[in-house]
DNA sequence: TGAACACTAGCCGTTTATGGCGAGGTCACC
DNA sequence: GGTGACCTCGCCATAAACGGCTAGTGTTCA
């Protein structure tokens, strides 16, 4: 199982078109013996795709109905780093459960898992097996490919990154310590005059660095440089 | 040795406290049979830490010159998705290279691998390992053990997200559509002014989205509103 | 049916940020 | 030995953000 396991992220890897990728994500239904396949990735500015082995009836509906607004398996997606079973989450509500039914109906299974994955600029992947089978078959099927779902998610978030161009290291811009510490602590949510007590310096120097970062960035305001230098890497709060 | 890998996760779960944690990494050298591992995270309010095998001189030295602020690996590690060999960092500029020599002279190594860990709020992790060889042995050595650093840097992650009880799933903060698209204008530069113009809204209704974002996300400004937002993937830039 | 929440809107006063003017120091690098 | 990048400080005026007040609609849900 191992040496399959690696062969296939070495496909995944070799992969030159979106389409090809579509190929050997749809190959992992037979890997895994499951319902559906899906690879679902956010990037920052572009448009949301996914490539899923769903039927078109139900991608259709999903997409015509916006169904991620009500979609438990989305809205706990931000909020979870370990992979998690769809059971796990909270079906109670209406809206939920009406979509947990239509989804039963469009193909998808009663069971299903999610391995969330995040990229450096605020991308945000989500890479999720769906099938049919009782409580504890799902749950041995997923203490038996843990570790594999999440080394498939990782490779194929970094092949999109890799067909999107997105996996180049630009050199943006590099910020002296001082405006880096300065856009810090205000998106910490200090103010100019807490971040110049905190830096020990005059609120009127903090501004100097304030502004150069500003202009640097090619930001409009504080708010723009700090949100600039975040995307970028150049700070995390 | 796929067999010690489970076991040396299913370790690092067991895992209490931070300083079993460290006991548990710091063993990794022998199973690595390199210089040094560390793992060292960044959440987003609390203080930063480490857990290294590090001489105690070279951890001071880098704690007190602040060396984070010119070390390559850590500058580059925000930008990076997969685990990075240091040899392929640009060690070309002055400080960088004094950087370098000084971390020899630390009994750090000459090669090194850094695996950068994401989690779900704007979290940040680096697990490292360092050691003394050619390139051409580790080169090997890391094709060799990528997979294996990926699971183990994410279950060390993991470990300490359930330490800190950052683990709960906290009712998780939901932007509104239209917070989300105040703060993601504002992110993008506009003034409130125009950002109400551009959502075809009076200023202050505008205003009532930002204040509700602050207010859900506890944020003291706009500017921490939207800093916040984007660590958490509620918004991109 | 009432509570909770999203969306919409205005006014007033205070605080904070920004834009523009100035100055002087160290340090590295060519 | 100059050039540029970085760090430090002050004053003045304007623009913008913030805090607090009130008030209506519509939807959703218990």
């Amino acid at each position: 199982m191992l040496s399959q396991m690696e062969a296939f992220l070495e496909r995944v890897e070799q992969c030159n078109t979106l389409g090809e990728l579509n190929q050997v994500v749809a190959g992992l239904r037979d890997v895994f013996q499951v319902n559906h396949v899906v690879y679902h990735s956010v990037n920052s500015d572009g448009e949301p795709y996914a490539l899923a082995t769903y039927d078109a009836d139900w991608a259709e509906h999903y997409e015509k109905e916006e169904l991620y607004r009500i979609d438990p398996v989305v809205l706990s997606a931000f909020q979870r780093f370990n992979p998690y079973s769809w059971k796990s989450l909270s079906w109670e509500k209406k809206p939920a459960r009406r979509f947990f039914l239509e989804a039963m109906d469009g193909g998808v299974g009663n069971q299903g898992v999610s391995v969330p994955i995040r990229g450096p600029h605020g991308e945000f992947s989500l890479f999720s097996l769906s099938h049919t089978c009782s409580d504890e078959e799902w749950s041995k099927f997923l203490s038996h490919w843990m570790s594999d779902l999440l080394l498939i998610g990782h490779y194929l978030h970094s092949a999109v990154r890799v067909l999107e161009n997105m996996d180049e290291i630009t050199e943006y811009v590099s910020l002296s310590p001082r405006e880096t510490d300065a856009l810090r602590l205000l998106g910490a949510g200090m103010n100019r005059g807490r971040a110049a007590e905190f830096l020990k310096i005059s609120e009127h120097t903090l501004r100097v660095y304030i502004e150069s970062a500003r202009f640097k960035l090619g930001a409009a305001n504080t708010t723009h440089a700090v949100a600039k230098a975040m995307a970028q890497g150049l700070i995390s709060i």
